[in-house]
DNA sequence: CGAGGTAAGTTGACGTGGGTAACTGAACGT
DNA sequence: ACGTTCAGTTACCCACGTCAACTTACCTCG
């Protein structure tokens, strides 16, 4: 019992190679969640649960982090169901694009490690290994976003010829920022960390809203940045004089 | 020269013992920095760079953990600086709370590593390791944030009765999005990952002032959801009647 | 001054982890 | 029947975090 099976496993068929890949990638997932522990995820500890010797993970997945970015794929699969789900119950799009971001921070809230896996693993130093900037952008779940917001220029949300990619990253990084705040650093948003997550979600959809109609600022050095009554004067004169939604 | 010095290191005099805390801290900080690699921030390595013994570390820091505590206090500290520094150039509040976020995550970008363990680090499965929140908002970088923000409110960027730990958090998370977001998937932002994270902070800013005067909302589910023209046609109309800033 | 006491470090080792090289054996084509 | 090849194993290497036990230099005090 110190490494392998008790039973030592029927061996796979010829082109069979694949299933142990996929039992060895449930082993991880399930390890992961039962364990929200993201160092309980050891080669080891996979192939124990599997029945398997350890360098045989090595035969379905190049190494460690090979396996981890797998997984990955799993965990965004699931966080694009819930939050197509989630989307279909309102035909607003503006509302659904809110609805996505809620339960996209409940299911990181709910399921920290894979969260954490998925958004906040670094490229290893060396080059980009871990799932990456392609993988989600050519994935499912970055075109539902941008087609979400798409439907919302279409209304009339965002100004026309808005680019729905930019504001979908936006918004993602506004709700990533949230719940991944709230995720390393508990206790911030004061014991109720869906709440924080839902304001700056709020904010976000707004700015971007406002910004669209409002077009391209100058920041440049240009600008006089001694002025005592620079922008804020202008933005806090506009603002008290906004038609009440 | 395996694992100690070459010369014996002259051991530190009887109430010393701190000096060696700190060199051990300054290793760990240049050796962050020079290879921008977590990985290469092993105990081991510290102590030879320091050209002492594995084990002596432990007799300043608890656990590795604690080493990086400290390191991300210092790191803080450097953030904070870089921050202040920023803002001291400009006397308008709004433009200083975004000259706050502008540097916030230039210094994010320039040093990924520190920063990823400042702020991406998680609680180790048992309790409340990491630096946490209370370390946080009890120091001086938060307290600066909310001063900030408290201008802004004092001027009219925000409404009056406005939270200012609120807005500062929801700002500081917006910021945090979309810099770990550009730094954990480099290539989402198109090789520009400082102009999104720009149109992050100004979109949450704006949102924040925006929504600060629109008062809160009701999301529940009273709300009709199934709506064909729900939330999206109110905020179009109001949108496109906004004065031009 | 010399004899502790103790702070400051060292040596050596344990356990665990990722990863590899070399071997074994069942399944298949011929 | 036979060799190839897939699928998996055994045995090992090295790096890491951490600890127990030992040593050594500094300081105090009689």
């Amino acid at each position: 019992m110190t490494t392998a099976a008790a039973r030592p496993r029927r061996r796979a068929r010829r082109g069979d190679g694949e299933r142990l890949r996929e039992e060895i990638l449930g082993a991880a997932r399930g390890l992961l969640a039962e364990t929200q522990d993201a160092d309980a995820v050891s080669v080891r500890s996979v192939a124990e649960r599997v029945g398997v010797s350890t360098p045989s993970i090595y035969l379905h997945f190049a190494d460690k982090a090979a396996l981890l970015d797998a997984v990955c794929e799993a965990v965004f699969s699931d966080l694009d169901r819930v939050m197509e789900e989630a989307a279909a119950v309102t035909s607003d799009p503006f509302d659904g694009l809110r609805m996505r971001g809620v339960v996209y921070v409940r299911f990181a809230l709910d399921n920290p490690e894979q969260y954490r896996l998925a958004m906040m693993r670094m490229p290893a130093h060396g080059e980009a290994h871990p799932f990456s900037a392609e993988d989600i952008v050519g994935g499912p779940t970055y075109h539902h976003l941008t087609v979400a917001v798409q439907r919302c220029i279409d209304v009339g949300v965002f100004a026309p010829g808005t680019d729905p990619a930019t504001v979908a990253t936006t918004l993602w990084a506004a709700a990533h920022g949230a719940v991944s705040l709230c995720l390393a650093k508990p206790g911030l948003a004061g014991d109720d960390a869906i709440a924080l997550c839902e304001t700056v979600i709020d904010h976000a959809g707004l700015g971007a809203a406002l910004a669209s109609y409002l077009g391209p600022h100058e920041h440049g050095p240009d600008a006089d940045h001694h002025a005592p009554d620079g922008i804020s004067t202008q933005l806090a004169g506009m603002l008290r004089a906004l038609p009440q939604l």
